[in-house]
DNA sequence: TAGATTGTTAATCGATTAACAATC
DNA sequence: TAGATTGTTAATCGATTAACAATC
């Protein structure tokens, strides 16, 4: 039987892995402790030993943990070896931004496909991309099989989009759209309404 | 004794809110009951009515919840009864995005100053707001009792950006730069980095 | 009345933390 | 060796769920 790991585990796995990488690139580190990370990033050292125990052992009693060689393996178990070509659906503003952000690549993403339904935008160029109809989206995802897309369209169209992507092979959405999207079993959703995190925060102001 | 409430269930009731305005505004609908929402946002319905237990009765047995009251009852619960005066820090794509974004009215909130270190930047107009001089910053928020700023700069200016906003009197900041950041006991961050959500979905790929 | 649904209690389930033997 | 730190166990803590009396 294997192991179920739990989600909250794994959603601190991508975190770890960034911290591991300022460590090392910015700061020059080689070596660091499950004290040191969880200082850093305000999580208990207990907590991450137990989160990489579900893995295996990458520490060393006395000495802790290799960064480069934990930083490999964090890679390893989120499927980070290659890169993720990944869709983005909405040439908006923030359509925009994220064609434009940075910080895809060397993460493991590259943005490969960009689809919007105004006829304004289709063939625009946005950072080396061009805009595409998205009456092509089925076709164009899953020639490439694409998994990932970025949905980044109004809420009213973003179920029906959502369909779409699904129908068309897509597992793992995230999604900017203000809606709960409803998908099948073995899709994964992520979201990100700016107004629902702020709006967490206002309660303690 | 005040009952402390969990901030995970504060989290929920955005989402809880975004969805009941969405029943009323478009579909029209009157009432509600646990069961309907908990369908439509995939969260049991034992949870939602756990969750708002710890702040009240809000509805009736046999005919669920009244959907205009429990609106206003969460809007009251989450201190979003008045507008907050938001600060966004960076006008680069993102800070553009965030800036024609749409969702923020009539949802609690309204980007008021925009600011940026870019000379270049400084003075352009941005969906009718003029971007500030960041050297102003503490001016600015202390004079106008800013208390909610959205962060969007590069990750090497993200801690000091934090530091000067604290300083100032911020007391909230939604962070989109890819790195956690220190602050003092009292003042609440919210991260979004769409690099960390992804990858917390590529593990199941 | 009969059916529906609440708010709450108790049970279950799951996650975090503290502690420590093992060992580098 | 002495000090540091791991991986793991058991205890604690907290969140979710199931069930149901109350009642609209």
């Amino acid at each position: 039987m294997i192991e179920q790991i739990p989600d909250i585990v794994i959603s601190r796995l991508p975190v770890y892995l960034r911290e591991l990488t300022r460590l090392a690139v910015e700061e020059g580190k080689v070596n660091t402790s499950s004290h040191e990370l969880g200082q850093r990033l305000g999580i208990s050292s207990a907590q991450i030993r137990k989160d990489l125990s579900h893995f295996g052992e990458f520490g060393k009693q006395g000495t802790g943990y290799h960064i480069g060689y934990l930083i490999d393996q964090l890679r390893e178990i989120l499927n980070l070896k290659e890169e993720w070509q990944v869709a983005l659906i909405g040439a908006g503003y923030l359509g925009h931004a994220l064609a434009h952000y940075q910080g895809f690549e060397h993460r493991g993403f590259h943005i490969s496909w960009v689809f919007d339904n105004d006829p304004q935008k289709i063939g625009e160029e946005m950072n080396g991309l061009i805009v595409r109809d998205i009456a092509t989206l089925e076709s164009a995802l899953s020639k490439n099989q694409i998994k990932i897309a970025i949905l980044v369209v109004p809420a009213s169209a973003a179920q029906e989009i959502t369909d779409r992507l699904v129908a068309a092979g897509v597992t793992a959405i995230l999604s900017y759209a203000p809606i709960h999207l409803k998908v099948p079993e073995g899709v994964h959703v992520s979201y990100s309404d700016p107004v629902v995190q702020l709006q967490r925060m206002t309660f303690y102001l």
